[in-house]
DNA sequence: GTGCTAAGAGTTTTT
DNA sequence: CTCTTAGCAC
């Protein structure tokens, strides 16, 4: 199956519907049966430096993967090649590909992860050469992060609650990945007066998190490159074991990401790279569109091929996209070939408000699902913003229309989930103290606020250089009654179980050839079933939240069945895997498959779909009132216009067969209907290419009213400044 | 220390 | 509109 010579026509073929087309019209994605000269191309360049510029559906996975046999068949150990990916979802489907066309043994050895686990593989390994540092550490989420903040801003007689919203974090991983210190990454971005605030909370933001043995997600980038830097025989090491590298969504690299490969790479330069500049939409996130256009200036010698004809879409749909991205200054310019006919004209629907938007895309869908028997799986509704997803939810569930919101409300958002993990960081790591903060008084054992804040004074108390940390002081506590005058000795008491507790089960974890059936019977003796009967007045809530917790057990359980590893998984290999997942868990893919997917842009990067509603092509959601304020302040032109324009492309591109856009005339905001703007980005479109399908005007007779009452208004303004 | 009610606040995108 | 939090009674 998908051999060299049979072009699988470059097309995903991962999780949506493509490939079930049952429906009445073909496809128009053809099949070639072998690989176009430029693909070819770049299958041959197996020595880097390698530039790919791939073009959306432009069969990128098929040449990578081709690309990665021809370098085993040259007698490239698999041990060698590391691929890199941004997401674990393309992580696992490259092996997935990987696999159906090699052996085992042939991939043996061979590194298929993101940049972040690749990140977390070095720090398992070296870690402990970073005084301060051990090894099962602990990796902090967002939530973690904001306690850490809270402290910080307790600290410095600031609000704690501004921890949250304040955008800081985003600010201090904006600052890490862009490999700037904090200094300068203030002064670049222009704070006046906050500057030296942020460079303080920044400095005590990483010695506190480097204090709880902890490190966040961007340590994850940045740590393996300080280890490099002050031991280089152990990076020597892995440029011995690493030599040819393949970085998939080059695009998609940040500053940090970047030093870590070229410190890696070293200078063999044995690198491809594969991108799409057009496709860069995670600037808000440190990525830097540079770090592609300047690839060939970085690499003088590197080898260029471009990849720009489009097996996925219609003629009418390419022609969208090339029309849209032409507004986008500084790019390398590549423009997209179909090999498919014109197709059919874009749909355009606009609804009165948000619900009607809706309800005239379910019934579409609805139309054809039971009319035209196409599958629920051939469609995807993709918008801009989450909280968009809830109309469209709404309607077709009342259409009974099966369908999957990808990656909206977390499972390991889930408190119950959340409680639970939070006591496997506890037993990993004693020094975790936003964990064991949390898992302390849950379920309820009478620990409260008051018992908490004694024992942080008490901390505070002590001499700065060798303040102990919660374990420690709880350890000391429950073995000299009395020793925080306030705190009652039943407290004592239980706060003594509680130790014993995570002792009996620190050993029982230790000792354990299998991990999961141990989480059970933990979740079984902490005896949440209890705690959630009282919570809840719902039955069904209690089943989902122990449902979710067994769900844990299961993954635990999954993991550990397949683990292809010499040794068995830790918790820490756990508990690493999970902060790792984060977003992206669809545990029965299988079953999502066959339904309407709801998905935001982003997300929506690298899938296809046969038909696609793009939809709230609003001015100020899309593009976001942000990206437009964003592009205006900083005087660096409309770069957040741009990207925003590049996720219109993307959303554009995924489209094989039919692109519906859609917006409202009005949307709620918090409950109250507002009058919105149609987005200029309908004007970006080629002149005639919509087919109007609905183009309701007035909506509801409230809306009217405002309608005119706001036109009247506006008339009566510009009277007056005319005057 | 826990549980209820009322008031208030907030939606970009995610490894 | 919905979710979180502050304040008060037990």
């Amino acid at each position: 199956m998908g051999g060299p010579s049979t072009n699988r026509s470059g097309a995903k073929s991962g999780k949506t519907g493509s490939g079930r087309g049952r429906s009445k019209k073909a496809a128009p994605r053809a099949r070639l049966p072998k690989m176009n000269p430029e693909q070819a191309d770049a299958v041959k360049q197996i020595h880097g430096p390698v530039l790919i510029l791939a073009g959306a559906g432009s069969g990128k996975t098929m040449v990578i993967t081709h690309r990665i046999r021809q370098m085993l068949k040259f007698g490239m150990p698999p041990g060698a090649i590391v691929a890199v990916t941004f997401t674990n979802k393309s992580a696992r489907e490259m092996k997935a590909r990987l696999g159906k066309m090699l052996s085992r043994k042939e991939t043996r050895g061979m590194v298929v992860s993101t940049f972040h686990s690749l990140g977390n593989r070095i720090l398992q390994k070296e870690i402990e050469c970073l005084p301060g540092y051990r090894y099962p550490f602990s990796i902090l989420a967002r939530e973690d992060q904001e306690s850490v903040l809270a402290d910080i801003y307790r600290g410095l007689k600031l609000d704690p609650a501004d921890a949250r919203d304040s955008g800081v974090i985003s600010l201090i991983s904006l600052c890490k990945n862009s490999g700037l210190e904090p200094e300068d990454f203030a002064e670049q971005r222009g704070f006046e007066a906050g500057g030296d605030l942020f460079g303080e909370i920044y400095r005590r933001y990483h010695k506190n998190v480097h204090g709880v043995n902890g490190v966040d997600f961007d340590d994850l980038i940045l740590l393996p490159q300080e280890i490099f830097r002050r031991e280089p025989e152990i990076l020597a090491k892995y440029r011995r074991k690493w030599r040819h590298f393949l970085v998939d969504e080059f695009q998609d690299t940040n500053p940090a990401q970047y030093n870590l490969l070229l410190q890696l790479v070293g200078s063999e330069k044995q690198l491809c790279v594969v991108g799409d500049d057009d496709q860069s939409i995670y600037g808000w996130r440190g990525a830097d569109v540079n770090i592609i256009l300047g690839f060939e200036k970085d690499f003088p010698n590197s080898k260029v091929v471009r990849l720009e004809t489009n097996y996925r879409s219609t003629a009418r749909i390419l022609e969208a996209a090339n029309s849209v991205i032409r507004n986008n200054p500084k790019r390398t310019g590549k423009k997209l070939r179909p090999i498919a006919g014109p197709g059919e004209m874009l749909h355009g629907i606009i609804g009165a408000d948000e619900v009607r938007e809706a309800e005239i895309v379910a019934d579409e869908i609805k139309r054809r699902v039971f009319t035209e028997n196409q599958m629920p799986g051939d469609f995807a509704i993709l918008f801009r913003t989450n909280f968009q997803s809830r109309a469209f939810e709404q309607e077709l569930r009342n259409r009974n229309i099966p369908h999957h919101v990808v990656g909206g409300y977390k499972f390991f958002d889930r408190r119950e989930v959340r409680d639970m993990i939070s006591y496997l960081r506890v037993l990993a790591n004693p020094r975790d103290e936003t964990a064991l903060m949390r898992v302390i008084n849950r379920p309820r054992r009478g620990v409260g606020e008051g018992t908490l804040a004694k024992i942080s004074q008490y901390i505070l108390d002590q001499d700065e250089d060798h303040r102990p940390d919660v374990y420690t002081v709880l350890e000391l506590m429950s073995e000299t009654p009395g020793m925080i005058p306030g705190v009652r000795a039943d407290v004592v008491a239980t706060l003594y179980e509680f130790l014993e507790l995570l002792a009996n089960y620190r050993s029982k974890f230790s000792r354990a050839t299998r991990l999961s059936p141990v989480l059970n019977e933990l979740i079984r003796e902490l005896n949440f079933e209890a705690e959630f009967r009282r919570e809840a007045d719902n039955d069904n809530v209690v089943k989902a939240r122990m449902f979710n917790l067994s769900e844990l057990v299961n993954m635990l359980s999954y993991m550990e069945d397949n683990w292809d590893e010499s040794v068995p998984p830790t918790i820490f290999d756990f508990l690493a895997r999970i902060s790792l997942m984060a977003q992206d868990q669809d545990p029965d893919e299988d079953e999502q498959r066959g339904r309407v997917q709801l998905l935001t842009l982003h997300v929506s990067k690298g899938l296809e779909f046969p038909v696609v509603f793009l939809t709230g092509l609003e001015e100020g959601l899309f593009p976001s009132l942000r990206s437009l304020e964003e592009s205006q302040e900083n005087g660096f032109g409309d770069a957040g216009l741009c990207e925003e324009r590049r996720l219109y492309y993307v959303g554009i591109t995924r489209a094989r067969r039919e692109l519906f856009l859609s917006a409202a005339q009005s949307r709620r905001k918090f409950g109250e209907a507002q009058i919105v703007e149609l987005s200029r980005f309908w004007d970006e479109l080629p002149e005639g290419a919509i087919d109007w399908m609905i183009r309701e005007t007035g909506a509801t007779d409230e809306e009217d009213q405002k309608n005119t009452l706001t036109n009247l208004l506006d008339g009566l303004g510009s009277l007056g400044e005319s005057e």
